[in-house]
DNA sequence: CTAGTGACGACGA
DNA sequence: ATCGTCGCCACTA
């Protein structure tokens, strides 16, 4: 196995590692858990992770969209699935969307929050550290 | 190398 | 709040 593929594994495990962290009945942004893996501008390799997991102890079901919408296009089967898993902890879902908390923002918040302990951020670029800025007024007018 | 795709994100209208 | 467009990443053809 190459440097990359170690990489990206370790990538990964951070990634899921971060997911894990969602406390239940909780909510995150796919960009929030990628920057809370070390791993800012990455909320699509989340995504691809996700789809690729298979794990059912993952709490895959708490990661949403930044907007709190349901990632899956309402009524396929993981639409459902993650609704009801949603519910199953008290979370309010309508509409494909859920509602009493605003998905991320909180995460750092639970974890560490309060000047708990240190900035988890840490922000460790891992590498690359590229600008990550998502969507950079495009020059439309 | 270019194009297309996807459990994404941000901004402008 | 909703929609369309653009940006970025990782992968595949």
């Amino acid at each position: 196995m190459s440097n990359q593929d170690a990489g990206k594994d370790a990538a990964a495990q951070r990634i899921l590692a971060a997911i894990r962290a969602i406390p239940r009945g909780q909510v995150a942004g796919y960009g929030e858990v990628a920057r809370r893996a070390g791993l800012p501008g990455r909320a699509r390799l989340v995504a691809r992770l996700l789809s690729q997991n298979d794990d059912r102890d993952l709490p895959w079901h708490r990661v949403l969209r930044s907007d709190g919408r349901i990632a899956f296009p309402e009524g396929s089967k993981g639409f459902r699935e993650q609704s009801q898993r949603l519910r199953a902890e008290g979370v309010r879902v309508e509409a494909g969307r859920v509602r009493g908390q605003r998905a991320a923002a909180t995460l750092d918040e639970q974890m560490w929050g309060d000047g708990m302990l240190a900035p988890p951020a840490s922000a460790r670029p891992v590498r690359k550290s590229r600008a990550a800025s998502t969507g950079g007024k495009r020059a439309r007018s």
